[in-house]
DNA sequence: TACATTATTATAATCGTTACAAAATTACAA
DNA sequence: TTGTAATTTTGTAACGATTATAATAATGTA
């Protein structure tokens, strides 16, 4: 509870409530949530929270380094608290994200090796153990 | 030229005027581009050419696999006729999506070992060689 | 307390994309 | 060919995610 405040505070954010709440609720729940889906829950605690603010952090979050941005998506965009590098998967049946780890030493990269790397992100598609289990069995 | 037309019949797409100036333009252009510059470009020549023609056909190339899709940017979809594996950089000085060749037979993954993998994208965002020397040079 | 600053909210506007139906084109049988 | 069915293209409207804007509320400070 009072990390989550220090935390923005160190960060060089202002720990309001409803700032508090959202980045709590990201840190908490590692479900890669979209803005719908962190405003739904978090009314029912906050009746009056606007989905304005909750764009408005997140981007003010991104701004501050202390959330990523997940594009696995073609339409929505999914925030991400764990700001250390990982990838990505999303299941195409049930539409889960998954985090996982990868060894990036060791990824050859050619053609671009002088230009500068800010970010990286690496996503996979396709389906999940769950899945692949339920889907065995129905046949 | 004949060989596009072909390239559509072989993929089971009907090679209509339109569909062979689309495909046409993401082969030779090469630029990763969102639907807008495809069209806005090709109306030079087809001055009745729609929108709606434009994301049907992109859309059919995809579901037929010559075409794949880029989600580099956060709200617009880009899209590429060069469907082997390969990565896309992003200069976020000038905006350019970059091609790159990476190997990712020894990309370690671990957390999702027996997940199947149907779609592996990488994405690197940063400054490209071009941008670096020119704001070096500014100040 | 009074005032300035910042944060939150509600509403409208914007932009990329999709849905839908009409018009145009193409395929094909008579 | 000609007529008709099927497909393709087009234009417009609708939709959904996001952003802009302005008003309200909360907070900080003299």
């Amino acid at each position: 509870m009072k990390t989550i405040e220090k935390y923005l505070t160190d960060s060089g954010i202002k720990p309001s409530y409803q700032r508090i709440r959202i980045l709590s609720y990201l840190m908490n729940k590692k479900n890669h949530p979209t803005v719908e889906m962190i405003h739904k829950e978090l009314l029912h605690d906050i009746p009056t929270l606007s989905k304005t603010t909750v764009y408005n952090t997140l981007k003010q979050f991104v701004e501050k380094g202390i959330t990523q941005i997940i594009n696995i998506e073609d339409n929505k965009t999914r925030y991400d608290a764990d700001i250390s590098t990982h990838g990505h998967f999303k299941c195409l049946n049930c539409n889960k994200v998954y985090d996982f780890r990868f060894d990036n030493k060791n990824l050859e990269i050619s053609d671009i090796e002088d230009f500068d790397f800010l970010q990286t992100h690496l996503y996979i598609k396709g389906i999940c153990n769950e899945c692949k289990y339920l889907l065995n069995t129905k046949n």
